[in-house]
DNA sequence: TCAGAAATAGTAATAATTACTATTTTTGGA
DNA sequence: TCCAAAAATAGTAATTATTACTATTTCTGA
């Protein structure tokens, strides 16, 4: 049975009004504003469960740590190779790519994942001088 | 300047005749069979090496360790999971994707990654009875 | 054959995440 | 309103995957 909890509710809130796609790391900093006391723990803790339960997203790329999405949208995501930053794409994902991919597999294939990569906008400017 | 060494040479022999998607430590173990004092740090660096040469790919995902493919040719990957193993997908890839994906976007695409998953033949059998 | 460069084995360190435990908080009744 | 059981927390320890470090060994080309 799942009990409300305070610091829970403020990660949920967190990732709903900030959407940069943190780390948990990051997600623990901002929160300790206004709970010095939390643990980074609590924070995995809510994170997994939120996850779980479908009201928020984990992505995980590659190398470096997983990343939160408050928007459960279905949309791509990209990763700036040059300083990590996560963007939604504005393109709309094909949802149906996994279906075809079992067409021609002996399993079950229920869901896939993309991920893009190259420099951000930012980033993208900057080596062109 | 690159320098010939058994050890390379053993664990690029090893990916190219075992197209299991192994993990560095399954490499390791397996190439301690011929070279019983090898270091998990020689299998890392050689992964990685080879890797970034273009020789083997590494197959980054969700959550566990990274996978390496002696298959260089562009192919996509499934992941059980229910038993983490990992297969090669018939379906041919779409190359062109994240070029697809740049026409909406201000940076630079220059790659995307996919990956399917959901349940290999053999554990989707198990599910049946 | 030999010297310098590169690779190795073995070990320590790091990063991200999960596990553990004693204490605190929540919540649905009495 | 009070209370007990269940759930959540803070703080810490442990785990997993990987990289870094260093003294020794192996390659290789002159």
């Amino acid at each position: 049975m799942l009990k409300y909890s305070k610091q829970r509710e403020s990660i949920k809130n967190y990732l709903d009004t900030h959407r940069i796609h943190p780390t948990a790391e990051t997600v623990y900093s901002a929160i300790r504003q206004d709970f010095p006391n939390i643990s980074l723990g609590t924070v995995y803790r809510n994170l997994n469960l939120l996850a779980d339960r479908g009201e928020i997203l984990r992505i995980s790329y590659g190398s470096g740590p997983d990343r939160y999405d408050g928007n459960t949208k279905p949309h791509y995501h990209f990763i700036c190779t040059s300083c990590d930053t996560m963007l939604d794409l504005k393109m709309e994902p094909l949802m149906h790519l996994h279906e075809l991919a079992e067409e021609t597999f002996e399993g079950i294939i229920t869901n896939h994942v993309t991920h893009f990569f190259g420099l951000c906008p930012e980033c993208s400017n900057k080596k062109n001088f």
